[in-house]
DNA sequence: AGCACGCCGACT
DNA sequence: GTCGGCGTGCTC
């Protein structure tokens, strides 16, 4: 009677999507054919009291679980695998790697309407066209509805219209209803599918390479994995080294992944590269909803899309013909995720290109540390471009000593003069300063009461569009008041300046030019952007105020002017990257001056003038001051030359957290009995110890070497994540973490 | 992370 | 008398 089905002893290992550092094990759905088991597949499993989507990471016989406890999976939603076995290995190599839930990387990797079961099939784009009936009507018909008409003239020119042709010749959705509602035209999708190559991949000539561009390129070998620091100022042309990279790739038939920065994606950005190649090109950045979303991951799995550019999870984008990866900008903070999954795009990427046999590009102005030092180590070809391209002269840096100096609200007499010269010769000026709101906090002249957060270790900002204070750590937000809440004196100042401040300043200062401030305030609605850069575009003389939002991938050829109104931030940070970074962003916002044709200027306001890390900036450059950095480093123990990963907890009650982390380093300590090199340090209060009325604290783990490192984070994991301690408090495992606060 | 179960305050 | 607050325990 028993018939033997051929599944009957096989176990199912699945990653859910839940914070748990340990799959779980299912028996198949019934009535299920062994092929269609395929790791990558998402499953559908009863799960508790729910329903799950999750990822079979593998087929097996044996379970460490009970037999008798296994559940059946529900359903395989489709037997093609939503992974394949590269992008799976990949997502659990990195949630062993950064000690994450393997179902919580998995889901990084998924588009969210895969991870809701959703078929992964792509949508074609609906296309009106006429139906016989359409097509057979006599000219002149339609008379009584003119804009019916037209639509219909429209689409026997045509053939066919698009959504975006509709609106682009102004027809409404209602017209091209009626049309269908009265059988004359109908709705086709029109599936996309891997075009034949055209005969010419290039839409318009490269540029002819310097010798030294030359040089760089020609290093670069196509066939084999190897990661490639391409080292080069603001307008030595690192973009077209990537396009002409991109182009051999592309010849051999192969697709090309770029990551830019979180804000580097720029319209100017995705215009080059779509002037440049006559091949489709993907761009994933955060305008798209979850359905454009998923038609990209198909197009760039199907091989449609030959060349994917995007923001740090991109990386996960399945390729079919994967040939070449590139990393803009690989200094940048947002490759690194902060919370959850704490991946390093920029790192993973070279575990990836590794893993495919191909080369990985990172470029730079400014690399990081960790990089400049895997280049000096022969680990990475280091391609260096030391001159601008074409006629662009490097801005000259000038250090303006600003100790004693009477400012007016933030500006030196010596910076103002400048910026009225530079508007005076018709050009743009862009103030640099690091702060939004009008001022960062507000203080009593008669008792020094200060405009506290009442949830966080930190200082209110002053705004003025809308008037109120506002922390910008935990987002709570009140009214200004009009006397001292502690002395009740009227003289109660806004302290310190703010974005909204210097653009009050400015406008005042000069009011026969425009002022335009870019900050996240300024720009906070859907392409605000772009509207307020058509004025910079135009090449008017202006004054743009912003900050870092503006010195990262925008090009403004009229500017060549800039002011820094405090180098100094920074400088004293308690974040041992707090140099470095100061020094990549002052070098970003420096190099937005003078590009192509005029030569550009900057002025440093500055209280530490003779500090050597600010001398060596200004005097001998980024290289310079990445060397004096190094060398502190290797003295400090620090990365480059140690491993560091971060245990941190957070809780309302401080002693909770605390507890955790003495607990988590003495099963460190007896963990590590076998290798001595691991250091500890903690557990310490976070920089802001109190942020949203919860109590932050850090543990510190600092190695030699990454393997014992590893280890060790895989143990502690584990058992931290059973002990009841973790139940009364928040924590994580930042492994390489980026911001040390 | 969800979601249930489980024991103590202010409401129809 | 209940509705519901969020503490803790479990999920193959």
């Amino acid at each position: 009677m028993t018939q033997t089905s051929s599944t009957e002893s096989l176990l199912l290992e699945i990653a859910l999507p839940v914070p748990l550092r340990r799959c779980f094990d299912y028996l198949p759905p019934a009535d299920i054919t062994p092929s269609a088991l395929q790791p990558g597949a998402l499953v559908r499993v009863p799960f508790g009291h729910q329903e799950l989507i999750g990822v079979l990471i593998k087929v097996k016989t044996e379970s460490a679980q009970d037999l008798g406890k296994l559940r059946h999976a529900l359903a395989i939603i489709d037997p093609r695998p939503a992974l394949d076995s590269e992008l799976l290995d990949l997502c659990l190599w990195a949630a062993d790697y950064y000690q994450c839930a393997p179902g919580e990387a998995l889901q990084t990797a998924l588009p969210v309407l895969l991870r809701q079961g959703e078929p992964a099939q792509l949508r074609g784009e609906p296309v009106f066209r006429l139906t016989t009936e359409g097509k057979g009507l006599p000219e002149g018909a339609l008379k009584r509805s003119p804009k019916q008409a037209a639509l219909l003239a429209a689409l026997q020119t045509h053939h066919q219209l698009s959504r975006n042709d509709l609106d682009l010749l102004d027809i409404p959705r209602s017209i091209a209803k009626s049309l269908i509602d009265k059988g004359l035209a109908r709705i086709d999708e029109i599936v996309p599918s891997q075009a034949p190559h055209p005969a010419e991949l290039l839409r318009e000539q490269p540029l002819v390479l310097s010798d030294e561009q030359q040089a760089a390129f020609a290093q670069i070998d196509y066939g084999s994995f190897k990661t490639y620091l391409l080292d080069g100022a603001t307008g030595s042309g690192k973009t077209e080294i990537y396009l002409q990279a991109i182009e051999q790739s592309l010849k051999q038939g192969k697709q090309a992944l770029v990551l830019v920065p979180e804000i580097g994606l720029t319209p100017q950005t995705l215009q080059r590269f779509q002037r440049r190649f006559n091949l489709p090109i993907v761009a994933l950045h955060s305008g798209l909803n979850d359905r454009e979303r998923l038609d990209a991951w198909l197009q760039a799995r199907d091989g449609i899309a030959r060349i994917i550019i995007g923001t740090r999870s991109a990386l996960f984008t399945p390729l079919k013909e994967p040939g070449i990866l590139i990393i803009d900008e690989e200094h940048d903070g947002s490759f690194k995720q902060q919370d959850g999954f704490r991946y390093s795009a920029r790192d993973l990427a070279a575990v990836r290109a590794h893993r495919l046999g191909i080369p990985l590009i990172l470029g730079s102005a400014t690399p990081s540390l960790e990089t400049l030092h895997n280049a000096i180590q022969g680990r990475y070809q280091y391609l260096r471009l030391k001159a601008r391209a074409g006629n662009a002269k490097p801005p000259e840096i000038q250090l303006l000593d600003i100790r004693g100096e009477i400012l007016h609200e933030g500006f030196a007499q010596a910076s103002i003069d400048a910026i009225g010269d530079t508007l005076g010769k018709g050009n743009q000026v862009l103030v640099f300063l690091n702060r939004r709101g009008y001022a960062p906090t507000l203080e009593c002249h008669d008792c020094g009461w200060l405009a506290n957060c009442n949830h966080c270790d930190a200082r209110m900002t002053v705004h003025q569009t809308p008037r109120h204070l506002h922390c910008h750590h935990c987002d709570h937000q009140r009214g200004i008041p009009k006397r001292c809440p502690s002395c009740n004196s009227s003289k109660i100042q806004p302290i310190g300046q703010g974005t909204e401040r210097s653009e009050v300043v400015l406008q005042q200062l000069f009011p026969a030019h425009k002022v335009i401030r870019v900050d996240r305030d300024s720009t906070r609605n859907k392409n605000s952007m772009q509207k307020l850069l058509v004025d910079v575009h135009s090449g008017e003389p202006c004054i743009l105020v912003g900050t870092q939002m503006l010195a990262k991938g925008h090009h403004f050829a009229d500017v060549t002017l800039v002011v820094i109104i405090d180098a100094d931030a920074g400088l004293f940070s308690t974040d041992f990257r707090g140099a470095e970074r100061m020094g990549q962003l002052l070098l970003q916002v420096a190099g937005r001056a003078g590009r192509e044709e005029k030569s550009g200027r900057v002025i440093l306001q500055s209280h530490h003038t003779d500090h050597p890390l600010v001398q060596t900036l200004v005097q001998q450059g980024y290289h310079a001051l990445a060397d004096l950095i190094l060398h502190e480093r290797q003295i400090t123990q620090l990365p480059p030359y140690r491993h560091l990963a971060l245990i941190r907890a957070e809780s309302k009650q401080a002693i909770a957290a605390v507890n955790f982390l003495q607990t988590a380093r003495k099963i460190a300590e007896q963990l590590q009995a076998p290798h001595p090199l691991l250091n500890y340090l903690g557990p310490l209060p976070a920089m802001m110890e109190k942020r949203g009325d919860r109590f932050r604290y850090q543990l510190q783990i600092n190695s030699a070497q990454r393997k014992p490192l590893q280890q060790l984070l895989s143990e502690l994991a584990l058992q931290l994540e059973v002990s009841p301690l973790a139940k009364r408090v928040r924590w994580s495992i930042d492994v390489d973490p980026q911001e040390m606060g």
